[in-house]
DNA sequence: CAGGTGATTGCACTCAGTGGCATCACCGTA
DNA sequence: TACGGTGATGCCACTGAGTGCAATCACCTG
């Protein structure tokens, strides 16, 4: 017989996300979440560096495998495409498998600031790795950091129709579709609405 | 003869800036920062909501200001440009002055997570901000939201080299280069014409 | 069976942030 | 001059996040 219940990690982040989705983020103490799990206080902060961090656990981005799949991306292709495209090749492994619980995941972080200030934080670190990637394609400083910070506004406008109860279209479609609708009406052209 | 000394604000602020540049933000406890100006721990807190509000006091982004420049631009300039141009002489207005700080508050900032990670949420409201302007020139949301944040980035990588200590271009130049540089580098259209 | 490993726990501590209340110069008004 | 209101400051006590350290004890290995 096993001294303790196996899968804590997994019944921390359950009881967190309920616990947050029910009274909020901030009226949340981490001694009510270790309770729900039947764990210790101090045993939270063992799985998780903080409070923040129980919600966005297991969501590594894979820097990796984001990289490679900017950097391989045809010679010609210029950097905001080749961005999009890699980033929507990764999205397409990483997240497509999160579908069902990324609905409540997505309420619990924009009902509170101090998850989506959390948020940023990944975006902006999402966003050096598409940077160095572009760098490593030969495109100069400044223009890997806009394209970059472009090409994850455009991951996450899709990634928020993709949250959508009623949508069924894949994030990588979205995303192709966020990039030529921005892309036609950057330049005047009427139509192209996503 | 006045109670208090006049400029408490002000003292915290300056007291705060020196402290965390010799210690570091995380290092330094908010006890620390009252006692230098001479004040109590408490009375901190009238003043700033939290530790790190008093590095970004001051820095109120106008959004009034930045709105209307970019709904008075031009009734044919697309997007990005548009959100580029009112952004930049908004900046003229209100950041050319902090000049001299600059260099020490940018350090500051970029020596701490957590400051860093409260930048990001200034840029987050900043790009909302753009985006409401931008939906109110008839641009549609999806493509309202990706160019704002691509005009924040152009921003932020410009304030970056007016940051620089040997710096003599203006912010405003600064932002109109940057994003000529990467309508011709990374959109993959020759000749940038956006 | 002895010893090491690792998940868990308990205790005590620092520090951010808050709420409530007291203080007291200053200002306007009677 | 007196009086009451205002607002910046100070003090006390509290909650809760996060940390350091040591102890516990099932399980594994030699």
């Amino acid at each position: 017989m096993a001294r303790w219940e196996p899968g804590a990690e997994e019944r921390l982040r359950e009881a967190a996300l309920l616990l947050f989705d029910e009274q909020g983020f901030e009226k949340t103490t981490v001694a009510q979440i270790a309770e729900r799990a039947g764990l210790n206080r101090r045993t939270f902060f063992h799985h998780f560096a903080d409070k923040r961090e129980v919600v966005f656990a297991g969501q590594e981005t894979s820097d990796e495998l984001i990289a490679t799949a900017i950097r391989t991306q045809p010679e010609g292709v210029p950097p905001l495409p080749a961005a999009v495209a890699g980033l929507a090749h990764a999205a397409d492994t990483l997240y497509e498998q999160y579908r069902e619980g990324a609905v409540l995941l997505g309420r619990v972080i924009a009902a509170s600031p101090e998850l989506r200030e959390r948020e940023l934080v990944k975006r902006a670190a999402l966003a050096d790795t598409i940077a160095a990637a572009l760098r490593a394609r030969d495109t100069n400083e400044p223009a890997a950091a806009v394209a970059a910070w472009t090409a994850v506004a455009i991951f996450f406008v899709a990634r928020n129709h993709w949250n959508q109860p009623g949508n069924n279209r894949t994030l990588a479609d979205l995303m192709t579709a966020t990039l030529e609708n921005y892309l036609t009406t950057a330049e005047g052209r009427p139509g192209g609405v996503l």
